[in-house]
RNA sequence: GCCCCCAUCGUCUAGUGGCCUAGGACAUCGCCCUUUCAAGGCGACGGCGGGGAUUCGAAUUCCCCUGGGGGCACCA
C-alpha cells in the first residue's frame, strides 16, 4: 500500500474517446501497480456542453473496460462531491483566499477590449498576454466600480520567475512565467475556470500524481503557481503523448471509430481494446504482446511509456481482437455474437448456436463480422441458381448427390453433434472414393451444393449446423440441376 | 508569431556509448499446412530525418536545421 492517489477527470461532452480511455487506463494501471487509489471526477464546469447522460455513458465505458475507480460520483468516497458542478462552494472559498492574500484581483476589462488587445499583440508578433490593466486598481476604486454595478472577473496574479517541474514521463520541463498572462479563475458569469477548479479539486482530493495527456503540459505551470499561492503541495505530473490518426492529424470522427462506444458496437472485445491501448505507447520489459488487465497492473510502469505521439493503427487492434476472439468457448462466443445475428434477422435454433459460433470463429475480426459468415446456415440457398452453380457439374457429381441424399437421409435427428457430423461426412467421402471420385471432386461440389458458395467453414460444420431438412433440400436442388443440364435430352448444340 | 513537447522499419515499439550486421509485433509479400475461406506455422521485405560537435568508438551525449504535435481563452 502507498498513499498514491490518481484521478481520471473527463469532461462529459460525449462518450469516452479512445484517447481519454488510454489516459484512464494509464492512471488505473499506475495506481494499481503501486497499490494506490484512483478517483473519478466529472469536470462539468461548462454546463452548456455537459450533459448528465454523458457522465453515465463515460462510467459505463470505463466499467466495460474493467476500469473501476475507487472513488467517484457513482461509488462515492470521502473526498466528494465528485462532480465539479457540485463543488462551487469550495472554489469560492479558494477564490476568497486568493483575494485576501493578494494573489488574485478583480478585472473589469470588457471582453471586446480584451480581444482587441489580443489581436494587436498577435499582429505585433507577440505572445498574447493580459496587460494587467486592472492589476493595480486600488481597493477604493474596486469598491467604487462594484458599487456602480460593474461586473468583474477574478484574475490570478502570476508571479515572476520560472516554473520547473519534473515530469514523470518527460523529465524536467521549465516555463518562464513571462509567457503566462494573469489568467482568469472566476468568470464574470460566476463560473470557475478549468485550471482553477482542477487545482482546488486535486488539492482537496489529495491527488498525489496527475497522469494526463500532453495537451495539458502548458497548463501545468499555471496549476503549480496556483498550488503555491493556495499554500498546498503540488502533485507529481506525468504527461503522456497524444493519439494521432493514420495521416498524422488529430484523431477525429472523420477517421472512423474514435470512441469506446464505437468500438464496442463494432464488436471489439474490451480485453483487446485494453491490451491495444496499453501497447500504444507503453512497452513491457520483455517482448510479450498479449496482456490481460491483471498482467498489465503487474507490469505497467510509467517509465516505460514512450514520449512520442502514437498513431492509431486499426490493424494491430484487429489482430489482438482476433486473438481474444479465438480464445472464447463456443457458448461464450455465441452469446457475444447473438445481438449481431439478431440485428440481421438471423435466429438460430438452440442446437445450432454453438456449432455456428465454432464454425465462424476463425474468420472473425470483430463480432460484427459474424452475420456474414453465419448467414449460410439459415439463408434460403438454391444451389442451382447460385453464382457457382457450374461447379455442381463436376464429373460424378450426380452420383455424389445421390449418395449424400441416402446417407444424410438416414440422420436420426434434425441436427447432428459436430463429432457425429464429422463421422457421417467421412463415411460419405469414403463411399464416394470407392466409386472412384477424388477428394476434390467430393468436397468442392458438395460445398457448393450445401452452401451455394465456394468458401466457408469446414464441411462438417455445415453438416452439423445446417440440419437434415436443409441439407436434403439443397442436395435435391443440386441433383435436379445436374439432371437438367446433363439429362437424357441432348445438350443444346448451339 | 511566441512558448512547450517529440523524432528508430508503412504502423506500435526495443535500444540509456562498444553486446547493433539495430531486436520484436502489426501490416504487406512468399512458402507450408488445409482437397475451400479463414485460422495456424515458417520466411522475406523494410528503419536510426539532415548537418555539425564530443569520443578510440555513437541510434544512444550536446548544438543547429528540418519535420510533426500541443498550447497561447471569461473552453475543458
Amino acid at each position: 500500500m502507498t498513499d498514491v492517489r490518481v484521478r481520471f477527470a473527463p469532461s462529459p461532452t460525449g462518450s469516452l474517446h479512445v484517447g481519454s480511455a488510454r489516459t484512464a487506463l494509464y492512471n488505473f494501471l499506475y495506481a494499481r501497480h503501486v497499490g494506490g487509489a484512483m478517483v473519478l471526477r466529472i469536470e462539468d464546469t461548462d454546463l452548456k456542453r455537459s450533459k448528465s447522460a454523458h457522465d453515465t455513458s463515460i462510467i459505463n465505458d470505463l466499467a466495460w473496460l474493467g476500469l473501476r475507480a475507487d472513488e467517484g460520483p457513482d461509488v462515492g468516497g470521502p473526498h466528494g462531491p465528485y462532480r465539479q458542478s457540485e463543488r462551487a462552494h469550495l472554489y469560492e472559498a479558494a477564490v476568497q483566499q486568493l483575494l485576501a492574500t493578494g494573489w488574485a484581483y478583480p478585472c473589469f476589462c470588457p471582453q471586446e477590449l480584451l480581444e482587441e488587445r489580443k489581436e494587436q499583440q498577435l499582429a505585433a508578433a507577440r505572445m498574447p498576454k493580459y496587460d494587467r490593466t486592472c492589476c493595480g486598481l486600488s481597493p477604493t476604486e474596486v469598491d467604487g466600480r462594484f458599487a456602480a454595478g460593474e461586473e468583474a472577473a477574478i484574475r490570478f496574479r502570476v508571479p515572476d520567475g520560472d516554473v520547473t517541474f519534473a515530469d514523470i514521463i518527460h523529465g524536467p520541463i521549465t516555463f518562464s512565467s513571462d509567457v503566462i498572462g494573469d489568467f482568469i479563475i472566476k468568470r464574470t458569469d460566476g463560473g470557475y475556470s478549468y485550471n482553477f477548479a482542477v487545482v482546488v479539486d486535486d488539492a482537496g482530493m489529495e491527488i498525489t500524481d496527475v497522469i494526463r495527456g500532453e495537451d495539458h503540459i502548458t497548463n501545468t505551470a499555471r496549476q503549480m503557481m496556483l498550488f503555491a499561492a493556495l499554500g498546498k503541495p503540488a502533485p507529481r505530473y506525468g504527461h503522456h503523448s497524444l493519439i494521432l490518426a493514420p495521416d498524422g492529424s488529430k484523431l477525429s470522427k472523420r477517421h472512423g471509430a474514435t470512441s469506446i462506444g464505437d468500438f464496442r458496437s463494432l464488436g471489439y472485445l474490451s480485453a483487446a481494446m485494453v491490451n491495444y491501448l496499453a501497447l500504444l505507447s507503453w512497452h513491457p520489459s520483455d517482448e510479450r504482446e498479449k496482456f490481460d488487465l491483471e498482467e498489465l497492473v503487474q507490469e505497467f510502469e510509467l517509465g516505460r511509456v514512450s514520449k512520442s505521439p502514437a498513431i492509431f493503427d486499426i490493424h494491430k487492434l484487429n489482430w489482438l481482437n482476433g486473438l481474444y476472439l479465438r480464445e472464447l468457448e463456443p457458448a461464450t462466443l455465441y452469446a457475444a455474437i447473438e445481438p449481431y445475428l439478431r440485428a440481421r434477422g438471423i435466429n438460430l435454433a438452440l442446437v445450432q448456436r454453438e456449432v455456428v459460433a465454432e464454425a465462424v470463429q476463425a474468420n472473425l475480426v470483430v463480432l460484427g463480422d459474424a452475420p456474414q459468415y453465419a448467414a449460410v446456415f439459415v439463408d434460403e440457398v438454391d444451389p442451382a441458381t447460385c453464382a457457382h452453380a457450374e461447379s455442381l457439374l463436376e464429373p460424378g457429381a450426380d452420383m455424389l448427390y445421390q449418395l449424400a441424399r441416402e446417407i444424410f437421409g438416414n440422420m436420426a435427428n434434425e441436427f447432428l453433434p459436430v463429432p457425429e457430423a464429422r463421422d457421417t461426412l467421412k463415411r460419405l467421402v469414403e463411399l464416394a472414393k470407392e466409386q472412384g471420385l477424388k477428394g476434390k471432386a467430393v468436397y468442392h461440389p458438395l460445398r457448393v451444393a450445401l452452401s451455394g458458395r465456394e468458401e466457408g467453414p469446414e464441411l462438417f460444420y455445415l453438416v452439423a449446423g445446417l440440419g437434415k431438412s436443409r441439407i436434403l433440400a439443397r442436395l435435391k436442388a443440386a441433383a435436379e440441376f445436374v439432371d437438367r443440364r446433363t439429362g437424357p435430352e441432348p445438350k443444346a448444340l448451339v
